[in-house]
DNA sequence: CGACTCATGTCAGCATCCTGACATAGCGTC
DNA sequence: GACGCTATGTCAGGATGCTGACATGAGTCG
């Protein structure tokens, strides 16, 4: 089919490859159980901050506030988190976890880590804290700027 | 604005994080060149491989054959590429860069290979090497599936 | 106090990408 | 040649995310 000639071996192009496997095997673990990866993130940021706003949460999931805000309202829907109905301060509306969101987060956590743990299998406890290292370098030095 | 809590240390949020960063950088400097990632990528892949079908171009640049073939219909009507208009054999339809869709590469290769650098900055020869063969690790193990 | 800046929540519109489905061509097997 | 399998190109529909814009509240500085 293809003449077998090089991919790019560029760390960018590995980088990408690496996130995308990585999504693609989130999905097919989170899938059954009726999750996204945005859910899952939206959740265990939660579970992490709890009182977080919304754009804070947009912020750790890497969507914009728009997106994050309809998915926190189909969460807030189903009963998976609860926000207050009015500000008590400010605009900022903080979410929190219902019961049956932090049930539900975790069946999707221990699936997560599966692929985790998977993802990690081949590396050292070496190798994983050096590549832990690179990645941090790298996310650093792009958020720098171009200057 | 937040209580500084620990964000999660887990690698796959790590290599999504990174991953965010190197799409915005790229975002960043190919804008100004009127380019989308994509757009680059599709580009890129031609140079490394002439005559790719639709199905492969998608495979190389992680989208759908669908969302490939409206991007590649645009890239022919702008020029940039070309595509027999019917198949020699067969249905594939084998692309090729065209002298003006080589000559936007050059420009956006030099553009993202700078972002590339940038990232890397702050690595030495062997701490690169070593991440890039536990992004190769973390991409296969990932690939293999659950089994 | 008044003006300015920043962050937040929200609305409307658009772009992008994916899922599902179909017909067709090549390949291997029998 | 007939059949099944795979891969490709294509079409229609829908879900998802983003850009742009607006009003409001908080904090800062003169």
């Amino acid at each position: 089919m293809s003449r077998g000639i090089d991919l790019p071996t560029s760390m960018g192009y590995l980088l990408k490859e690496a996130a995308s496997a990585l999504r693609a095997a989130m999905e097919e673990v989170l899938r059954p159980l009726g999750m996204t990866i945005t859910h899952y993130s939206c959740l265990e940021l939660l579970a992490q901050r709890p009182g977080s706003s919304n754009s804070e949460l947009a912020r750790g999931a890497f969507v914009t506030r728009q997106s994050m805000n309809v998915l926190v309202h189909g969460l807030e829907r189903d009963g998976y988190v609860s926000r207050p109905a009015e500000a008590a301060v400010g605009k900022v509306l903080p979410a929190r976890l219902t019961p049956r969101g932090r049930q539900s987060l975790a069946a999707a956590t221990a699936a997560v880590r599966s692929v985790e743990l998977r993802m990690l299998s081949g590396l050292t406890p070496a190798e994983r804290s050096t590549a832990f290292a690179a990645l941090q370098s790298m996310t650093r030095a792009l958020r720098a700027g171009p200057g």
